[in-house]
DNA sequence: ATTAGCTGTAATTTTATTATTAACAGCTAC
DNA sequence: GTAGCTGTTAATAATAAAATTACAGCTAAT
């Protein structure tokens, strides 16, 4: 398949709002930074207003975060845009006649929700903040 | 795409292994239970021994662990069967006229690398025998 | 020596998941 | 009232994975 760019994309957007706070911000502008469609930044936009991290009317081009930087994180965004995709999976489709095989991947998937939770954990530390004054420092621009 | 489960597949198979020691493995019997083909796992298993994880003879179907089970850690199988895939990926794909766009991406990669390697580290504390041991647990079969 | 059975590897096809696109109803605000 | 936007759905294209095919070369048994 191909890779899955979603959570680098909902980043994407919300900085983008952090950026031009009550300004126009139509999902053609924001499409057009990202090199994508309109249609897919309200996808977007629509989950993470389902996952309340953003506020936006329709027919209304100015989205507006829904919580401060400093409370939004990388996790946040990640479960607004992916909703439980895990970053490891486990090979369903094996050999149902094989117990064996079966038990293994039991066994493995106790050891992958460990991986999951310390990516995750990992997301819970990091917040819009982080990256958008990592970014400013990359700019030169001050908040 | 489809997801991978080449880790997956690639712990089942040194299962397999230890599971089997010194017996004709060949990769037909372990195709079976991942229900996969054979093909595919000559593939994997070339991948597992030039990360030096197996040692196997071509013509010979009695492959061998190189290591013992405690000394294979699950970051061991991930590199020797997804080599620097990363678990996230950012949008490479981006406006390149759009300065913050590209800004943007080059920020989130800082924190993704250290998602990566928090999941890496974990990774690194798990063994095939710990993996091994809670399958034995699960079939109450002892070592 | 011959040969059956296996491995190692490359090339092609199929499949799964994603992004892309098109389309349109409904809201907003001028 | 209407231009421009959002929200949503459905269909299509793109991409990376597994599945498959094929075959040269090794092993070991006879």
């Amino acid at each position: 398949m191909k890779y899955s760019t979603r959570l680098s994309d909902g980043v994407h957007i919300l900085i983008f709002m952090l950026l031009n706070p009550g300004a126009e911000l139509t999902s053609d502008a924001i499409a057009l930074s990202i090199r994508t469609n309109p249609a897919f930044v309200r996808q977007m936009m629509s989950l993470l207003k389902k996952g309340g991290l953003i506020n936006c009317v329709k027919g209304k081009p100015r989205p507006t975060l829904a919580k401060s930087p400093e409370e939004i994180t990388l996790f946040d965004v990640y479960k607004a845009v992916e909703g439980d995709k895990p970053l490891l999976h486990l090979d369903t489709h094996t050999n149902p006649e094989c117990g064996v095989g079966v038990n293994i991947q039991y066994a493995l998937r106790e050891y992958y929700d460990k991986v999951q939770k310390s990516a995750e954990d990992t997301m819970k530390n990091i917040t819009l903040k982080d990256i958008a004054d990592n970014y400013f420092n990359r700019t030169g621009k001050e908040e």
